[in-house]
DNA sequence: GCTCTATAAGGTTAAAAAAGGTTAATAGAA
DNA sequence: TTCTATTAACCTTTTTTAACCTTATAGAGC
């Protein structure tokens, strides 16, 4: 079976490491960042399925962090980790799409416990389109595989980049997508002219989907897009 | 709207009663029951939404109590709240059902935060949608995730800065705005032309909310606005 | 203390510029 | 060929910039 892929965010690395040691002997595949501005751009290959972030980190805020997190990756649960003790520190990790908050020292066995409970939470509501063979995007199913995308009884073959396009939307879906990421990703550079190919993309991706409005490819002008589903 | 059914369990009764009236304060209907033995017998007629569990208890041990409430209703969350205060303790909670744990002494802000993760979890359960999806400003609705804004039967697609200002007030709103964070924001930097750029998105969002005198923008001048609801 | 005035902040509207949408034509691979 | 990807051309919408107008506020002079 494939490993979790836990995203940890803390700065104090002596503390760090111990962490990471005890979380990949439990099976998890952790990606440990110190800097919280390389959060954001690792979002993208790494994909995690957990996040676990500390507050106080350099340079950014971890709730500015954790709100950034949502908004890209909405089903994925975070945890917050933090010395600032206060009930209104915690308050305003919930608020800023922490799913749990853990006060600092903490044991390493509670934590494991908690990123358990979330990721059993999660595993109920079944998202997770990480190497499915069958999607679902509303009324629509896609075959990536396949290279298939079909409504009802219909089919429809679809080419290599309509499929990289669709694949890409479907680990994040319900989340903000920048067109650079996107452009990054299928087609291996962003420049000027890929630019304007996305854009023709996008219009053929739209037309795939006409049939269901429940599924809607919004655009974030300046920034890239958002693709909504249900 | 029905009130949430929140099945409160502690027999230390002058800490029960305050907590219990600030919950109902909030909202909730809370059956408060101070003996464990009483609590399956009334899981039929009052079916709660939300369980909170004291584990010391006489007679029976809360532990017990929440083994028995996952087999019984397995989907409704349990939050245990124990001055036991033990790493172990805290992992025990988990695995007799707790979908979060709260050490004594604990804020009852903090608490009330919590429960409405739990239930936010629980509600949208079939893909766990953490972050707002709708939010109203007196007779408006706003979208954020679709980026529209209705009122009565209206509706009206926004662009992604109109939408991003929004959201921005919707998270200040009754508070003071400063403009040099809503620029930060909204721009991602606050210099002069942004600045000139930023009054006319403001004249814009007036005109947006023009049917309802209740929602106003109200300017603070050299400082920035506020962004009054109710 | 008043009143007037200068000035800067902000409101409003329109025009310019940039980003993106759409469709068709061309180039390239199989 | 035939199918796919890229480029181009033209159009629409959004955002930015500019111009001009209104209003609040501070200070000068009374």
């Amino acid at each position: 079976m494939a490993k979790i892929k836990l995203l940890y965010v803390e700065d104090e690395l002596a503390l760090a490491n111990i962490v990471k040691d005890v979380l990949e002997d439990r099976g998890y595949e952790v990606l440990l960042i110190s800097d919280g501005a390389k959060v954001i751009p690792a979002l993208d290959w790494f994909q995690p399925e957990i996040c676990i972030l500390d507050i106080m980190l350099p340079n950014i805020d971890g709730y500015a962090l954790g709100q950034e997190l949502t908004k890209r990756i909405p089903d994925t649960p975070i945890i917050f980790l933090s010395a600032k003790n206060l009930p209104a520190d915690v308050i305003k990790g919930f608020k800023n799409g922490g799913s749990d908050y853990m006060r600092k020292p903490f044991s390493i066995e509670e934590l494991l416990v908690r990123i358990e409970n979330q990721l059993g939470i999660k595993k109920a509501a079944p998202p997770a389109e990480k190497q499915k063979n069958e999607i679902r995007f509303g009324a629509y199913t896609f075959y990536p595989n396949k290279l298939l995308l079909s409504y009802k009884q219909e089919e429809r073959r679809l080419t290599y980049r309509e499929a990289e396009l669709l694949s890409f939307f479907a680990n994040h879906k319900n989340g903000i997508i920048e067109k650079k990421d996107l452009l990054l990703k299928v087609w291996g550079d962003d420049n000027l002219y890929n630019a304007r190919n996305l854009d023709v993309y996008i219009a053929r991706a739209r037309e795939l989907f006409s049939q269901d409005p429940k599924v809607e490819i919004i655009t974030l002008r300046g920034l890239g897009y958002r693709f909504n589903v249900e």
